[in-house]
DNA sequence: GTTGACATGTAATTGGTTACATGATTAG
DNA sequence: CTAATCATGTAACCAATTACATGTCAAC
């Protein structure tokens, strides 16, 4: 239940709505956990239910900001320190790896090519993101920091495996180009 | 739809019951797919109702032995071709750091540190697994280690990552012993 | 006054997990 | 004869996605 914890980090930084959350989702757990609106609503919901977060202040259009609780404090710090993590192994883009067989090799070296690009693209969007962000030092954006690196660091090795293995498959064939 | 298609996939090397195709996903697809009893009969069901699959034989205690049909063999071709691959964007583990600042720095650099470790035991793992394995020259096994080089890369770029996030939360602190 | 952002909620569906339930065949 | 493996299925539940539904407030 990752989700419910997501939610409770992000109020532990400071008080939120519903409609707050689901913009901090958006905007930096997107790559890590996104969720969406019905989800954000509903678990906010069942998080006031179980005492984990309260009701703080109310403003207009209804709106509810929710803060942390005492006992979501000790939820959140419990999660993080006794909790092991899912390991969250689903690939659908690895998983086709096991199966080019089935394609000509033309046609599989130009998947792989194809996942180098996205890698190449997704590492230039990183790039992006770190340089516009605007890095001030509460402890969300610091380690926001650290998640990004590992998004940069993950992006580079999978465009460098992707290339490693269209060479495997097609052994002696010059690297293909991969801009547009 | 990953699940379908990697059964397609399996299908495609030889015809197989869904037992079998359990073993399989246990044995090579584990680490990118992971698919359990229930689901492989429920899908094996609905593949065959849609004319994908056929059963190819019938063996004793009821096992029934699916084959890919032309129009199963097209629908496989076709996603790995023209179906953009799902980004599986979830990380429990990475989802963490964003909330490394509600613990103190020891406790921050001791979910990292395991987090490293964690990063080194799989990485022993998968080595153990490429030296174990019989690298037939079939399609499948031929992917299969493209894929395992894959989760070796991976797991080598999680761990310095994880190093490497130690030392920024701890500047100037020693790095501390991995081993057990 | 109308558009866009703010704001909250519910319903239906899908995909995955866990548990339940049963029985046949083989190897020792 | 008995334990392990082979073999198939169903039911309940949970998490996530998509779509539906409604209404307020501020800026232009």
């Amino acid at each position: 239940m990752s989700l419910r914890h997501a939610m409770l980090g992000l109020l532990a930084d400071k008080p939120a709505s519903g409609y707050d959350l689901m913009k901090l989702f958006e905007t930096s757990l997107a790559n890590v956990w996104p969720a969406n609106q019905s989800q954000v609503y509903g678990e906010l919901a069942r998080l006031a239910g179980s005492g984990l977060v309260e009701v703080s202040a109310e403003g207009p259009r209804g709106r509810k900001e929710y803060a942390l609780t005492d006992q979501g404090l000790t939820e959140l710090r419990h999660w993080l320190t006794e909790v092991e993590p899912a390991r969250n192994r689903r690939s659908d883009a690895v998983l086709r790896v096991f199966f080019l067989g089935v394609l000509t090799p033309v046609e599989a070296a130009a998947y792989l090519a194809r996942e180098e690009a996205r890698a190449a693209q997704q590492l230039a969007t990183l790039k992006g993101l770190e340089a516009s962000i605007d890095w001030d030092d509460d402890p969300l954006s610091v380690n926001g920091r650290l998640a990004l690196e590992f998004g940069l660091r993950f992006s580079a090795m999978y465009g460098e495996w992707a290339r490693w293995a269209t060479e495997q498959i097609q052994p002696g064939a010059p690297a293909p180009e991969t801009g547009s």
